[in-house]
DNA sequence: TACTGATAGTCAGCATACTGATCAATATCG
DNA sequence: CGATATTGATCAGTATGCTGACTATCAGTA
């Protein structure tokens, strides 16, 4: 086939499908999608965000805010929301710190335990669901690159994760 | 070294970074910063979920709103704000479509097109930036593995992608 | 001890994203 | 043709995520 004109403006404009950050955003959205839907399947409703906050301060009893959002690499403004639901969904308490008046403490509740424990199945089967397409070596593969990408990009962001 | 109690419970709980899905989450969080401050020190103020939608525009010209939703995997209700935002800025424009009175026709304004023509540098920088941890080979390993899986993946969320 | 800087948490404001609903217009099929 | 289903767009409501500002508290130092 011969094209008569060349489409030279088409070539200037790099394909979707070739930006690294266009593929993170959908990848991520197919995630939380895939979270989501094993998640409320197995009668939960939490986000990824809260998951990932419960389980912390499950691992993690008594940490303050500050801290759990390092470990989770979350923006403190974005942490203050989410401790508000998961206290509402009595998952978890939030007290004054006896040592620093600033701070709270985190702590689960025994409920937030059997969540936790309930919900673990299907938090599992989301992650295998989300590499579905991949190969075990593949999906072992993918981590990889994105813990390496990961870990050279996290002071770029207002939120890194701190250890 | 020996360990008297073998700590079960920590090691039911899987560390999140074997989990593709907070993998997901820190990439694209980081993703996002890079562009923002790439884009911003270009001296514009665009997100990159508006740059997408301008640059599709662009590329489709006349295009209606599920249409473009569909070629960069949008929610079509989030596509509502984000025309909303770029109509404001006078990137493009929005009309009624005279063949379906019910969609609106998206078109690119000459201030979008010099926008787009001026941004594209900081945008492709950005894609390099937030693969810099990888080598040639690695970032392109990546981003296969990101297309692969969200191929597997694509009917999972409500915004799929459609060509 | 008083001043200064840093830190923990919250808030207002903005921009994605999603669920589910509604409205208007178009398509389809009996 | 007319009833029905589908489609394009929007909206209300909720939940991340961010920027920048603010208060209260703490820590270090002159």
């Amino acid at each position: 086939m011969i094209r008569t004109v060349p489409a030279l403006k088409e070539n200037s404009v790099k394909d979707n499908n070739d930006m690294p950050g266009h593929l993170a955003r959908r990848f991520q959205q197919i995630a939380v999608a895939v979270f989501l839907a094993e998640v409320g399947d197995a009668g939960f409703d939490l986000t990824p965000v809260q998951y990932a906050a419960l389980a912390t301060i499950k691992a993690n009893p008594g940490l303050d805010q500050v801290t759990l959002a390092g470990l989770i690499a979350y923006d403190r403004t974005t942490i203050t929301g989410v401790i508000d639901r998961l206290v509402q969904k009595d998952l978890i308490e939030r007290r004054a710190s006896p040592r620093d008046r600033r701070a709270r403490e985190l702590e689960i509740t025994d409920e937030g335990r059997r969540a936790l424990r309930k919900i673990t199945p299907a938090v599992e089967s989301a992650q295998r669901i989300m590499l579905r397409g991949l190969s075990a070596k593949e999906g072992e593969e993918l981590m990889r690159l994105l813990r390496k990408a990961i870990a050279a990009g996290n002071e770029l962001s207002r939120a890194p994760l701190r250890e």
